[in-house]
DNA sequence: AACATGAAAACTGTTAACACTTATTTGGGG
DNA sequence: CCCCAAATAAGTGTTAACAGTTTTCATGTT
């Protein structure tokens, strides 16, 4: 049962397992499964019509997304992350985009600027609505931005890989997002102006304390969600 | 056919996956398969006496390494590492074994400047008997024993994403070894005695002298190979 | 001779059945 | 009643056959 996507008109081939890789990060994001359960390769693939084949791959895949974790015989389930997990995921993050900057500031261009700018009123948006998928999609664009600024696909790459780690962190304290989040906009209000002025610096520096924000913020909760 | 690996009297189980994984690999760091060379799926299974099910799994696999890349409907082909990826490939990891030292120097122990010495007669010998696999697997590990300090295991993780990549960059000037072989022991050394001075900012100069020199060694080849 | 066209071959993607491993249940003995 | 062991069920790993796509090759036309 093969698959085409299509978007726009066109139509854009892909495989079925990366049609399941979405599926099941679907269902991890949401919270359908959750942290710590084991993924049956029949039964999900049942569920989604499909033949183990493709299901096996896709779940290598979310492997190397760090959203599943993976032992010989006994199969994945979804990964738990602790109050290490955010430590080394903000750090790295942090990490990744100060160096970005670092290399390529001089990249930056005022469409770079528009498209942060519109990416603020999106956020402001999804607050309003209280559309969390919309606001952690908006978050990791936010970032995308910056890492592409560097033109270091490696980097770039290491960066995204933990995007979906990132989204499975928001979850883990979705169910309070409303007080939070009016901060979360600010905070990247804050990071948009720095890099309006272009103060490599001034840069730098609100990115630490962003993540540093980000990760105090998370990891009392996560803490008390399991060690 | 499920194997068992056998190390030392001890088994470890592994899957036919993970064995055809080293298999190809080696196949592509000794040449046997050669970059831009399409990766045949049922002759690859017919050869390791397998079927197509772990091959692929290993080629995706084989794929997060960067040694492969993927095309729907059009199989894996062997990367071809530009001299732009040689670019990318060392100052990433130089980048982040600055960071690894900057966030966990004070982690380092005695041991791990007698593993270290011990990895520079290694090197002495493997220049000696010329044996380029074994020289890399030496400089592979060196580096590995420098990202480890910062004991953070995604930056950790990111670094050894690169080491087939690393191998593989090798190889491209394998040829002409026996003359830069002798300056890669002594790189090797000044690293190890800065690292001995536990002297934060000069270490963090060396290995970016380290990687400068290397990258500047590799380029000049890479670039009359294939842009 | 160059080019387009369509059939055939080769190859990847997917499926379903088989083999082996791990988890669970059941029954017997302490 | 609890614990252990054998039988059984459930699950992952592997294989082989089927389906659809890409590539190659031959044929006919200009």
């Amino acid at each position: 049962m093969p698959i085409d996507s299509f978007s726009a008109g066109k139509i854009y081939r892909t495989s079925l397992s990366n049609e399941v890789v979405k599926e099941i990060r679907k269902m991890i994001l949401t919270g359908t499964i959750k942290p710590g359960q084991r993924i049956n390769e029949v039964h999900l693939a049942r569920d989604l019509q499909v033949s183990r084949g493709p299901v096996r791959e896709a779940l290598l895949m979310l492997k190397n997304e760090g959203l599943v974790t993976h032992e010989v015989n006994r199969g994945a389930t979804v990964s738990i992350l602790s109050a290490r997990d955010a430590y080394e995921i903000y750090t790295f993050r942090a990490m990744l985009e100060v160096n970005a900057i670092e290399m390529g500031l001089e990249n930056l261009q005022d469409e770079h600027l528009q498209a942060l700018s519109h990416l603020l009123e999106r956020f402001a948006q999804s607050v309003q609505e209280a559309n969390a998928e919309e606001l952690i999609a908006c978050d990791i664009e936010f970032h995308k931005v910056i890492v592409g600024l560097s033109k270091h696909s490696r980097l770039i790459q290491a960066h995204s890989q933990m995007d979906s780690q990132v989204g499975a962190m928001f979850l883990t304290i979705a169910n309070e997002l409303p007080k939070r989040v009016n901060r979360v906009v600010e905070i990247h209000q804050i990071l948009y102006d720095a890099l309006a002025s272009r103060d490599k610096e001034k840069i730098i520096q609100e990115l630490n304390m962003h993540y540093l924000s980000t990760l105090k913020e998370l990891e009392s909760k996560l803490k008390e969600a399991h060690g």
